[in-house]
DNA sequence: AAGAGTTTGTGAACGTGCGAACAAACTGAA
DNA sequence: TTCAGTTTGTTCGCACGTTCACAAACTCTT
Protein backbone atom coordinates (compact mmCIF):
# COMPACT_ATOMS: atom_id res chain seq x y z
CA UNK A 1 0.00 0.00 0.00
CA UNK A 2 2.99 2.54 0.46
CA UNK A 3 5.93 0.50 -1.67
CA UNK A 4 7.90 3.85 -1.78
CA UNK A 5 9.76 5.64 0.80
CA UNK A 6 7.70 9.32 1.64
CA UNK A 7 10.05 12.58 0.99
CA UNK A 8 11.09 14.31 3.79
CA UNK A 9 9.23 17.67 3.01
CA UNK A 10 6.15 15.70 2.73
CA UNK A 11 6.38 14.25 6.43
CA UNK A 12 7.36 17.62 7.89
CA UNK A 13 4.22 19.04 6.95
CA UNK A 14 1.49 15.77 7.24
CA UNK A 15 1.46 16.92 10.93
CA UNK A 16 -0.08 19.90 9.74
CA UNK A 17 -2.71 17.90 7.62
CA UNK A 18 -3.46 16.32 10.56
CA UNK A 19 -3.97 19.49 13.10
CA UNK A 20 -5.91 20.75 9.99
CA UNK A 21 -8.22 18.17 9.74
CA UNK A 22 -8.91 17.92 13.65
CA UNK A 23 -9.73 21.78 13.45
CA UNK A 24 -12.19 20.90 10.71
CA UNK A 25 -13.68 17.54 12.80
CA UNK A 26 -14.63 20.54 15.34
CA UNK A 27 -16.25 22.51 13.03
CA UNK A 28 -18.36 19.41 12.56
CA UNK A 29 -17.29 18.80 8.77
CA UNK A 30 -17.12 15.61 7.64
CA UNK A 31 -15.54 16.26 4.28
CA UNK A 32 -13.43 18.66 2.62
CA UNK A 33 -11.55 19.05 -0.63
CA UNK A 34 -8.48 19.14 -1.32
CA UNK A 35 -9.06 23.34 -1.72
CA UNK A 36 -10.32 23.53 1.33
CA UNK A 37 -7.57 21.60 3.44
CA UNK A 38 -5.00 22.83 1.81
CA UNK A 39 -6.49 26.47 2.66
CA UNK A 40 -6.79 25.27 5.94
CA UNK A 41 -3.50 24.25 6.22
CA UNK A 42 -1.67 26.87 4.62
CA UNK A 43 -0.48 25.15 2.01
CA UNK A 44 -1.01 24.92 -2.55
CA UNK A 45 -3.71 22.86 -3.06
CA UNK A 46 -1.24 21.05 -5.81
CA UNK A 47 1.29 20.20 -3.18
CA UNK A 48 -1.60 18.71 -0.47
CA UNK A 49 -2.91 16.40 -3.49
CA UNK A 50 0.56 15.24 -4.27
CA UNK A 51 1.57 14.83 -0.53
CA UNK A 52 -0.99 12.56 0.24
CA UNK A 53 -0.85 10.80 -2.85
CA UNK A 54 2.30 9.15 -1.22
CA UNK A 55 0.52 7.73 1.43
CA UNK A 56 -2.06 5.88 -0.62
CA UNK A 57 -5.42 6.72 -2.88
CA UNK A 58 -7.93 7.99 -0.19
CA UNK A 59 -9.62 10.35 -1.61
CA UNK A 60 -12.84 10.22 -4.06
CA UNK A 61 -12.95 12.16 -7.69
CA UNK A 62 -15.23 13.89 -8.18
CA UNK A 63 -15.63 14.05 -4.23
CA UNK A 64 -13.30 15.06 -2.02
CA UNK A 65 -11.90 13.58 1.06
CA UNK A 66 -13.60 12.12 4.30
CA UNK A 67 -11.94 14.14 7.07
CA UNK A 68 -11.92 11.22 9.92
CA UNK A 69 -10.69 8.29 7.31
CA UNK A 70 -8.19 10.35 6.41
CA UNK A 71 -7.31 11.97 9.62
CA UNK A 72 -6.54 7.83 10.71
CA UNK A 73 -4.67 7.42 7.34
CA UNK A 74 -2.47 9.94 8.29
CA UNK A 75 -2.05 8.96 12.29
CA UNK A 76 -1.17 5.53 11.11
CA UNK A 77 1.45 6.64 8.64
CA UNK A 78 2.76 8.82 10.96
CA UNK A 79 2.46 6.28 13.85
CA UNK A 80 0.49 7.66 16.25
CA UNK A 81 -1.94 5.12 16.45
CA UNK A 82 0.62 3.77 19.01
CA UNK A 83 1.47 5.15 22.45
CA UNK A 84 4.94 6.81 22.43
CA UNK A 85 6.42 7.32 25.83
CA UNK A 86 8.98 9.83 26.10
CA UNK A 87 11.31 11.28 28.92
CA UNK A 88 12.47 15.15 29.23
CA UNK A 89 15.49 16.18 30.81
CA UNK A 90 16.37 19.46 32.05
CA UNK A 91 13.45 20.93 33.81
CA UNK A 92 14.35 24.26 33.97
CA UNK A 93 11.62 26.97 32.37
CA UNK A 94 11.66 25.85 29.23
CA UNK A 95 11.32 21.68 30.11
CA UNK A 96 8.30 23.20 32.51
CA UNK A 97 6.63 24.40 29.32
CA UNK A 98 7.23 21.38 27.40
CA UNK A 99 5.83 19.21 30.45
CA UNK A 100 2.49 20.63 30.62
CA UNK A 101 2.48 21.40 27.08
CA UNK A 102 -0.84 19.48 26.31
CA UNK A 103 -0.08 19.13 22.51
CA UNK A 104 2.35 16.53 23.13
CA UNK A 105 -0.26 14.35 25.86
CA UNK A 106 -2.45 14.76 23.58
CA UNK A 107 -0.89 12.94 20.11
CA UNK A 108 0.07 9.69 21.64
CA UNK A 109 3.12 11.22 23.04
CA UNK A 110 3.10 10.41 27.16
CA UNK A 111 5.50 11.82 29.50
CA UNK A 112 6.76 9.06 31.61
CA UNK A 113 9.50 10.68 33.15
CA UNK A 114 11.27 14.19 34.27
CA UNK A 115 14.96 14.52 34.84
CA UNK A 116 17.13 16.86 36.03
CA UNK A 117 20.40 17.03 37.84
CA UNK A 118 19.38 19.52 40.54
CA UNK A 119 19.29 17.53 43.46
CA UNK A 120 17.19 19.82 45.24
CA UNK A 121 14.23 19.93 43.01
CA UNK A 122 13.87 15.72 43.37
CA UNK A 123 9.79 14.85 44.28
CA UNK A 124 8.81 18.02 42.66
CA UNK A 125 5.72 17.54 40.73
CA UNK A 126 5.19 19.08 37.30
CA UNK A 127 2.11 18.78 35.20
CA UNK A 128 1.28 15.88 37.73
CA UNK A 129 4.83 13.96 37.39
CA UNK A 130 7.70 14.16 39.64
CA UNK A 131 10.94 15.07 38.99
CA UNK A 132 13.69 12.20 39.56
CA UNK A 133 17.25 11.86 39.12
CA UNK A 134 18.76 12.11 36.22
CA UNK A 135 21.24 8.83 36.99
CA UNK A 136 17.65 6.87 37.04
CA UNK A 137 17.42 7.57 33.31
CA UNK A 138 18.71 3.72 32.03
CA UNK A 139 15.93 1.78 34.15
CA UNK A 140 13.35 4.31 33.11
CA UNK A 141 13.44 3.71 29.53
CA UNK A 142 14.05 -0.19 29.82
CA UNK A 143 10.96 -0.14 31.81
CA UNK A 144 8.77 1.59 29.71
CA UNK A 145 10.44 1.34 26.54
CA UNK A 146 11.08 4.85 25.65
CA UNK A 147 12.62 5.54 22.15
CA UNK A 148 11.84 9.42 22.08
CA UNK A 149 13.60 11.77 24.36
CA UNK A 150 13.61 15.55 24.82
CA UNK A 151 16.62 17.62 25.74
CA UNK A 152 15.60 21.33 27.24
CA UNK A 153 19.06 21.54 29.11
CA UNK A 154 21.65 24.45 28.85
CA UNK A 155 23.94 23.58 26.22
CA UNK A 156 26.74 23.02 28.25
CA UNK A 157 24.91 19.90 29.60
CA UNK A 158 23.72 18.87 26.17
CA UNK A 159 25.76 16.43 24.80
CA UNK A 160 26.34 14.64 28.09
CA UNK A 161 22.94 14.10 28.13
CA UNK A 162 22.75 12.99 24.95
CA UNK A 163 25.42 10.52 25.07
CA UNK A 164 23.56 8.81 27.94
CA UNK A 165 20.36 9.21 26.34
CA UNK A 166 22.23 6.79 23.43
CA UNK A 167 23.55 4.56 26.26
CA UNK A 168 20.41 4.04 27.69
CA UNK A 169 18.67 2.99 24.01
CA UNK A 170 16.89 6.30 22.49
CA UNK A 171 17.49 6.70 18.94
CA UNK A 172 15.08 9.95 18.69
CA UNK A 173 16.36 13.15 20.51
CA UNK A 174 14.29 16.43 20.22
CA UNK A 175 17.19 18.86 20.87
CA UNK A 176 16.11 22.25 22.40
CA UNK A 177 19.74 22.98 23.74
CA UNK A 178 21.22 25.91 21.29
CA UNK A 179 23.93 23.59 20.81
CA UNK A 180 25.17 20.91 18.12
CA UNK A 181 24.90 17.04 19.21
CA UNK A 182 26.66 14.62 17.36
CA UNK A 183 25.42 11.37 17.29
CA UNK A 184 25.95 7.91 15.22
CA UNK A 185 24.19 7.07 12.04
CA UNK A 186 21.44 5.76 12.75
CA UNK A 187 20.07 8.01 15.72
CA UNK A 188 17.52 10.59 14.82
CA UNK A 189 18.11 14.31 15.97
CA UNK A 190 16.14 17.26 15.32
CA UNK A 191 16.49 20.70 16.50
CA UNK A 192 14.35 23.73 17.84
CA UNK A 193 16.84 26.39 17.75
CA UNK A 194 14.19 29.62 19.09
CA UNK A 195 17.26 32.17 18.91
CA UNK A 196 17.63 30.99 15.00
CA UNK A 197 14.28 31.24 14.37
CA UNK A 198 14.22 35.39 15.74
CA UNK A 199 17.42 35.87 13.65
CA UNK A 200 16.00 34.54 9.94
CA UNK A 201 12.86 37.06 10.93
CA UNK A 202 15.89 39.84 11.83
CA UNK A 203 17.58 39.11 8.32
CA UNK A 204 14.67 39.69 6.29
CA UNK A 205 13.15 42.35 8.37
CA UNK A 206 16.41 44.59 7.94
CA UNK A 207 16.17 43.66 3.82
CA UNK A 208 12.10 45.08 3.80
CA UNK A 209 13.25 48.45 5.35
CA UNK A 210 14.57 50.63 2.86
CA UNK A 211 16.81 51.73 5.65
CA UNK A 212 16.55 52.63 9.68
CA UNK A 213 16.36 56.04 10.77
CA UNK A 214 19.82 56.87 12.72
CA UNK A 215 23.11 55.16 13.91
CA UNK A 216 22.23 51.61 15.12
CA UNK A 217 23.11 50.63 18.31
CA UNK A 218 24.30 54.48 19.91
CA UNK A 219 20.86 55.97 20.27
CA UNK A 220 19.38 55.85 23.62
CA UNK A 221 16.23 55.06 24.50
CA UNK A 222 14.45 58.00 26.31
CA UNK B 1 29.68 43.63 -1.70
CA UNK B 2 26.46 41.56 -1.85
CA UNK B 3 25.04 42.19 -4.68
CA UNK B 4 22.80 39.00 -4.91
CA UNK B 5 20.40 37.49 -3.04
CA UNK B 6 21.33 35.19 -0.46
CA UNK B 7 18.99 31.29 -0.71
CA UNK B 8 16.73 31.09 1.77
CA UNK B 9 18.58 27.67 2.85
CA UNK B 10 21.76 29.60 3.97
CA UNK B 11 19.84 32.38 5.25
CA UNK B 12 18.42 29.59 7.72
CA UNK B 13 22.09 28.62 8.64
CA UNK B 14 24.06 30.73 9.07
CA UNK B 15 22.48 31.55 12.82
CA UNK B 16 23.99 28.28 12.91
CA UNK B 17 27.55 29.20 11.82
CA UNK B 18 27.70 31.75 13.79
CA UNK B 19 26.87 30.19 17.18
CA UNK B 20 29.80 27.68 15.87
CA UNK B 21 32.39 30.91 15.79
CA UNK B 22 31.32 32.06 19.38
CA UNK B 23 31.84 28.81 20.59
CA UNK B 24 35.41 28.60 18.89
CA UNK B 25 35.80 32.26 20.17
CA UNK B 26 35.27 30.93 24.09
CA UNK B 27 37.71 28.08 23.05
CA UNK B 28 40.27 31.66 22.15
CA UNK B 29 40.39 30.04 18.47
CA UNK B 30 41.12 32.96 16.30
CA UNK B 31 41.30 30.99 12.70
CA UNK B 32 39.85 27.75 11.50
CA UNK B 33 39.80 26.46 8.35
CA UNK B 34 36.06 25.76 6.51
CA UNK B 35 36.60 21.70 7.64
CA UNK B 36 36.64 22.72 11.03
CA UNK B 37 33.61 25.38 11.53
CA UNK B 38 32.01 23.07 9.30
CA UNK B 39 32.02 20.22 11.87
CA UNK B 40 31.55 22.07 14.73
CA UNK B 41 28.12 23.77 12.60
CA UNK B 42 27.33 19.56 12.10
CA UNK B 43 27.04 20.76 8.26
CA UNK B 44 29.63 19.47 5.20
CA UNK B 45 32.24 21.53 4.62
CA UNK B 46 31.52 22.62 0.60
CA UNK B 47 28.13 23.44 2.04
CA UNK B 48 29.75 25.85 4.43
CA UNK B 49 31.89 27.17 1.74
CA UNK B 50 29.28 28.10 -0.60
CA UNK B 51 27.18 29.30 1.53
CA UNK B 52 29.73 31.63 2.65
CA UNK B 53 30.25 32.84 -0.67
CA UNK B 54 27.23 33.96 -0.74
CA UNK B 55 28.39 36.63 1.38
CA UNK B 56 31.31 37.80 0.21
CA UNK B 57 35.07 36.54 0.18
CA UNK B 58 35.86 36.63 3.40
CA UNK B 59 38.50 33.71 4.04
CA UNK B 60 42.03 33.26 2.87
CA UNK B 61 43.04 30.50 0.13
CA UNK B 62 45.37 28.37 2.20
CA UNK B 63 44.92 29.79 5.65
CA UNK B 64 41.02 29.66 6.60
CA UNK B 65 39.02 32.03 8.37
CA UNK B 66 39.16 34.36 10.77
CA UNK B 67 36.90 33.75 13.45
CA UNK B 68 36.45 37.23 14.95
CA UNK B 69 35.99 38.84 11.03
CA UNK B 70 34.06 36.24 9.51
CA UNK B 71 31.88 36.60 12.89
CA UNK B 72 31.28 40.52 12.49
CA UNK B 73 30.19 39.62 8.86
CA UNK B 74 27.81 37.10 9.44
CA UNK B 75 26.35 39.12 12.24
CA UNK B 76 25.96 41.92 9.92
CA UNK B 77 24.24 40.16 7.24
CA UNK B 78 21.54 38.82 9.61
CA UNK B 79 21.17 42.22 10.91
CA UNK B 80 22.43 41.39 14.47
CA UNK B 81 24.46 44.96 14.57
CA UNK B 82 21.54 46.67 15.00
CA UNK B 83 18.95 47.02 17.87
CA UNK B 84 15.47 44.48 17.83
CA UNK B 85 13.39 45.30 20.27
CA UNK B 86 10.72 42.53 20.55
CA UNK B 87 6.62 42.23 21.90
CA UNK B 88 6.12 38.53 23.75
CA UNK B 89 2.45 38.53 23.52
CA UNK B 90 0.64 35.11 25.70
CA UNK B 91 2.78 34.96 29.21
CA UNK B 92 2.21 30.91 30.22
CA UNK B 93 4.29 28.04 30.63
CA UNK B 94 5.62 28.97 27.29
CA UNK B 95 6.12 32.86 26.88
CA UNK B 96 7.44 32.82 30.46
CA UNK B 97 10.42 30.34 29.17
CA UNK B 98 10.83 32.69 26.24
CA UNK B 99 10.80 35.54 28.50
CA UNK B 100 13.77 34.04 30.30
CA UNK B 101 15.49 32.88 27.46
CA UNK B 102 19.24 34.14 27.19
CA UNK B 103 19.48 33.30 23.95
CA UNK B 104 16.91 36.42 22.61
CA UNK B 105 18.85 38.59 24.82
CA UNK B 106 21.93 38.00 24.44
CA UNK B 107 21.68 38.45 20.17
CA UNK B 108 20.75 42.09 20.20
CA UNK B 109 16.73 40.98 20.96
CA UNK B 110 15.53 43.20 23.53
CA UNK B 111 12.39 42.26 25.00
CA UNK B 112 10.31 45.32 25.55
CA UNK B 113 6.94 44.34 26.58
CA UNK B 114 5.42 41.11 27.88
CA UNK B 115 1.78 41.40 27.15
CA UNK B 116 -0.99 39.00 28.31
CA UNK B 117 -4.75 39.54 27.54
CA UNK B 118 -5.56 38.23 31.84
CA UNK B 119 -6.10 41.26 33.93
CA UNK B 120 -5.32 39.09 37.10
CA UNK B 121 -1.48 38.75 35.90
CA UNK B 122 -0.79 42.44 35.06
CA UNK B 123 2.16 43.79 37.14
CA UNK B 124 3.61 40.17 37.94
CA UNK B 125 7.22 40.55 37.01
CA UNK B 126 8.68 37.93 34.50
CA UNK B 127 12.27 37.91 33.93
CA UNK B 128 12.57 41.60 35.00
CA UNK B 129 9.84 42.91 32.70
CA UNK B 130 6.25 43.87 34.08
CA UNK B 131 3.43 41.79 32.30
CA UNK B 132 1.06 44.53 30.98
CA UNK B 133 -1.91 44.64 28.74
CA UNK B 134 -2.47 43.52 25.33
CA UNK B 135 -4.48 46.64 24.66
CA UNK B 136 -1.10 48.51 25.17
CA UNK B 137 0.26 46.95 22.25
CA UNK B 138 -0.56 49.53 19.64
CA UNK B 139 0.95 52.47 21.98
CA UNK B 140 4.51 50.31 22.88
CA UNK B 141 4.99 49.26 19.29
CA UNK B 142 4.93 52.70 18.08
CA UNK B 143 6.89 54.09 21.27
CA UNK B 144 9.91 51.48 20.73
CA UNK B 145 9.42 50.94 16.60
CA UNK B 146 8.91 46.88 18.05
CA UNK B 147 9.24 45.17 14.11
CA UNK B 148 9.21 41.21 15.04
CA UNK B 149 6.65 39.96 17.43
CA UNK B 150 6.22 36.77 18.86
CA UNK B 151 3.07 34.72 19.80
CA UNK B 152 3.00 32.39 23.10
CA UNK B 153 -0.77 32.40 23.14
CA UNK B 154 -3.01 29.36 22.53
CA UNK B 155 -4.34 28.09 19.62
CA UNK B 156 -7.44 30.03 19.65
CA UNK B 157 -6.19 33.14 20.18
CA UNK B 158 -3.05 33.00 18.30
CA UNK B 159 -4.63 34.41 14.46
CA UNK B 160 -6.56 37.87 16.37
CA UNK B 161 -3.71 38.64 18.11
CA UNK B 162 -1.60 38.33 15.08
CA UNK B 163 -4.39 40.83 13.33
CA UNK B 164 -3.68 43.20 16.03
CA UNK B 165 -0.11 42.75 15.75
CA UNK B 166 -0.20 43.90 11.93
CA UNK B 167 -2.22 46.61 12.72
CA UNK B 168 0.10 47.86 14.99
CA UNK B 169 2.64 48.02 12.25
CA UNK B 170 4.69 44.76 13.26
CA UNK B 171 5.81 43.05 9.82
CA UNK B 172 7.66 39.58 11.46
CA UNK B 173 6.06 37.22 13.93
CA UNK B 174 7.42 34.46 14.99
CA UNK B 175 4.69 31.83 16.17
CA UNK B 176 4.48 29.46 19.14
CA UNK B 177 0.72 29.01 19.24
CA UNK B 178 -0.17 25.66 17.11
CA UNK B 179 -1.99 26.80 14.24
CA UNK B 180 -1.84 28.29 10.81
CA UNK B 181 -2.04 32.29 10.71
CA UNK B 182 -2.53 33.62 7.91
CA UNK B 183 -1.40 37.23 7.10
CA UNK B 184 -1.33 39.67 4.06
CA UNK B 185 1.63 39.50 1.60
CA UNK B 186 4.20 41.86 2.89
CA UNK B 187 4.10 40.37 6.65
CA UNK B 188 6.54 37.59 7.66
CA UNK B 189 5.63 34.24 9.37
CA UNK B 190 8.17 31.75 10.76
CA UNK B 191 5.94 29.18 12.85
CA UNK B 192 7.90 27.12 15.61
CA UNK B 193 5.66 23.66 16.10
CA UNK B 194 6.64 21.99 19.29
CA UNK B 195 4.31 18.63 18.33
CA UNK B 196 5.27 18.25 14.62
CA UNK B 197 8.62 17.63 15.64
CA UNK B 198 7.50 14.90 17.91
CA UNK B 199 5.73 13.92 15.12
CA UNK B 200 8.63 13.74 12.73
CA UNK B 201 10.36 11.56 14.86
CA UNK B 202 7.87 8.94 15.73
CA UNK B 203 7.70 8.68 11.97
CA UNK B 204 11.05 7.87 11.34
CA UNK B 205 11.15 5.89 14.90
CA UNK B 206 8.19 3.70 13.09
CA UNK B 207 9.98 3.23 10.52
CA UNK B 208 13.40 1.97 12.53
CA UNK B 209 12.06 -0.56 14.61
CA UNK B 210 11.42 -4.15 12.49
CA UNK B 211 7.66 -4.22 14.19
CA UNK B 212 7.10 -3.45 17.75
CA UNK B 213 6.03 -6.27 19.93
CA UNK B 214 2.28 -6.44 21.27
CA UNK B 215 -0.43 -4.81 19.98
CA UNK B 216 -0.29 -1.02 20.52
CA UNK B 217 -2.17 0.49 22.80
CA UNK B 218 -3.88 -1.81 24.77
CA UNK B 219 -1.03 -3.38 26.66
CA UNK B 220 -0.94 -1.64 30.52
CA UNK B 221 2.45 -0.65 32.44
CA UNK B 222 2.89 -2.21 35.06
C1' DA C 1 62.76 32.64 -6.71
C1' DA C 2 60.62 28.34 -7.30
C1' DG C 3 58.06 24.52 -5.99
C1' DA C 4 55.42 21.66 -2.70
C1' DG C 5 51.54 21.72 0.29
C1' DT C 6 46.98 23.91 1.83
C1' DT C 7 42.69 25.79 1.60
C1' DT C 8 39.18 28.79 -0.44
C1' DG C 9 35.78 29.86 -3.97
C1' DT C 10 33.22 28.14 -7.89
C1' DG C 11 31.55 25.51 -12.03
C1' DA C 12 29.06 21.45 -13.14
C1' DA C 13 26.39 17.26 -12.26
C1' DC C 14 22.91 15.36 -9.59
C1' DG C 15 18.88 14.93 -6.77
C1' DT C 16 14.80 16.88 -4.56
C1' DG C 17 10.86 19.82 -4.35
C1' DC C 18 7.28 22.76 -6.36
C1' DG C 19 3.51 24.33 -9.35
C1' DA C 20 0.82 24.10 -13.53
C1' DA C 21 -1.77 21.46 -16.46
C1' DC C 22 -4.28 17.48 -17.62
C1' DA C 23 -6.25 12.83 -17.80
C1' DA C 24 -8.96 9.63 -14.96
C1' DA C 25 -12.86 8.88 -12.19
C1' DC C 26 -16.85 10.09 -9.74
C1' DT C 27 -21.78 12.55 -9.19
C1' DG C 28 -26.03 14.00 -10.73
C1' DA C 29 -29.40 15.49 -14.09
C1' DA C 30 -31.89 14.67 -18.36
C1' DT D 1 -27.65 5.69 -20.93
C1' DT D 2 -25.39 9.91 -21.90
C1' DC D 3 -23.46 14.24 -20.97
C1' DA D 4 -21.98 18.18 -18.21
C1' DG D 5 -19.67 19.40 -14.01
C1' DT D 6 -16.44 18.45 -10.32
C1' DT D 7 -12.32 16.88 -8.02
C1' DT D 8 -8.54 13.66 -7.43
C1' DG D 9 -4.06 11.64 -8.79
C1' DT D 10 -0.19 12.14 -11.82
C1' DT D 11 2.95 13.75 -15.43
C1' DC D 12 6.04 17.28 -16.88
C1' DG D 13 8.97 21.29 -16.81
C1' DC D 14 11.49 24.30 -13.87
C1' DA D 15 13.84 26.14 -9.93
C1' DC D 16 16.34 25.29 -5.84
C1' DG D 17 19.67 22.88 -2.98
C1' DT D 18 23.55 19.71 -2.39
C1' DT D 19 27.83 17.54 -3.42
C1' DC D 20 31.92 16.69 -6.13
C1' DA D 21 35.91 18.18 -8.20
C1' DC D 22 39.15 21.51 -9.45
C1' DA D 23 41.32 25.94 -10.50
C1' DA D 24 42.92 30.04 -8.09
C1' DA D 25 45.48 31.87 -4.43
C1' DC D 26 47.98 31.78 -0.29
C1' DT D 27 52.13 30.02 2.99
C1' DC D 28 56.38 28.05 3.85
C1' DT D 29 60.61 25.69 2.91
C1' DT D 30 64.67 25.24 0.19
Amino acid sequence: MSPTRIPEATVARLPVYLRALNSLLDSDIRSCSSEELATAAGVNSAKLRKDLSHLGSYGTRGVGYDVEYLRYQISREIGLTQDWPVVIVGIGNLGHALANFSGFSSRGFRTVALLDADESRHGELVAGCPIRDFGELGQIVREHGVAIGVIATPASAAQAVCDQMIAAGIRSVLNFAPTVLSVPEDVDVRMVDLSSELQILAYHEQRKAPHVEGAPGTEGVA
